[in-house]
DNA sequence: GCAGAGCGGAACGATCTGTTCCACTGTTAT
DNA sequence: ATAACAGTGGAACAGATCGTTCCGCTCTGC
């Protein structure tokens, strides 16, 4: 479908290449002016606005792709028989996937969609589950609890260093502590309230 | 010496009701224009300018400051006799006084100056000091390094609700996590090449 | 009572950035 | 062929933002 010749062709490629560059613009910097996603991408402004009738709406599907992106993998997870690894595996993707990153950074910028506020849901009740499993399990300590997930997704997307193939492969190590951590069974109980749905959803709030 | 009284007094009162507000507002957001520091501080803008020649220089005091802070808990730190204690107990002081957070997120908005270059140094000396100590303990897992340190304390520092008694609360949970997967002698080793110093100075590159 | 330290905040100038607009180009349908 | 047009590049514009300056005022310390 993309090996279309012609002016054609150039759009639907530009399609990708565009999602491309933004993702990548907003990842390393999001307040990023429009202009620079279309110089990364090669393209003038125009075949940005052509797409996308304003920045933020740009910024709103790269969000909501993410948020698929997020919802893909907690399926894909939940496949796996293992309940630890379940769980485990499908915090490293999206670890690795950067998704949370961009979502966190991104939130706020816009007015989120109502079918974005319906697949929010179903992301939580996807990890919930996933999160069940793992207790299940008997590998992850009682008192972690699921909002501890998305501070701990917060946690990795903090770790940043210009070279984008290191920070995944730092974020990696970090990860692999914090999990240790979440299994460490003869650790005292985790100090203080865990952190709740409502207390991690403000970055939401237009301002 | 703020007991003064009049013109006098009000200016001493005023150096630390600026240097106080100017650490909650660009704590808050670090890109926030000197006048919403004004603001905060209840003074004017020539209040700043007549204690700091630009903007650069406040944020340069700022990061001084906290870098110094770091400085001070690490050597009251040393003083604690368990080895373990001492550094965990560093840890803590460090994420709860929030000195992290600032000093990250100004890096590169400023020339640091040689002293901070200096004290840069010994800051590193000091944590490294007790980093050996909480290895000798036996209770540090032997492949965390220094530089590990680094990113925890950013990690801790993505930790952030609206309510500030409420992120510190959430920091102490996740850091308790963390240092439980330093604790862990029993997971596997870590992943990928740990961390350099080097890696994690490029916030300090001036744009 | 006066010199001036200290201050408030309007005004200015320098960016910076989202969006529009128009000229141009290659493609497609007739 | 050629008209119509989807697709594009990028200059231009309008608005916002923000660091800094500056002027007039107040109150104090001598």
């Amino acid at each position: 479908m993309s090996g279309l010749s012609g002016r054609r062709g150039q759009a639907a490629r530009n399609d990708e290449v565009i999602l491309t560059a933004a993702r990548e613009v907003f990842l390393a910097n999001p307040s990023a002016p429009i202009a620079a996603v279309a110089e990364r991408a090669g393209v003038g402004i125009s075949a940005l606005y052509r797409r996308y009738s304003s920045k933020e709406e740009l910024l709103r599907t790269l969000c909501h792709d993410g948020l698929r992106r997020y919802i893909a993998e907690a399926e894909a997870a939940a496949a796996e028989s293992d309940d630890w690894r379940a769980f485990a595996t499908f915090v490293e993707r999206i670890v690795a996937a950067d998704v949370h990153s961009l979502t966190v950074h991104l939130a706020g910028t816009f007015t989120p969609t109502e079918q974005m506020g319906r697949d929010a849901v179903r992301a939580n009740q996807l990890a919930e589950a996933l999160m069940r499993r793992a207790h299940r399990s008997g590998r992850l300590r009682s008192d972690v609890v699921t909002p501890d997930l998305i501070l701990l997704l917060e946690g990795c997307a903090a770790v940043r260093v210009p070279d984008s193939d290191r920070t995944a492969a730092l974020r990696r190590r970090y990860l692999a502590v914090h999990l240790a951590g979440w299994a460490a069974q003869d650790a005292g109980e985790l100090p203080g309230p865990p952190p709740t749905a409502d207390e991690l959803n403000w970055r939401w709030q237009r301002p």
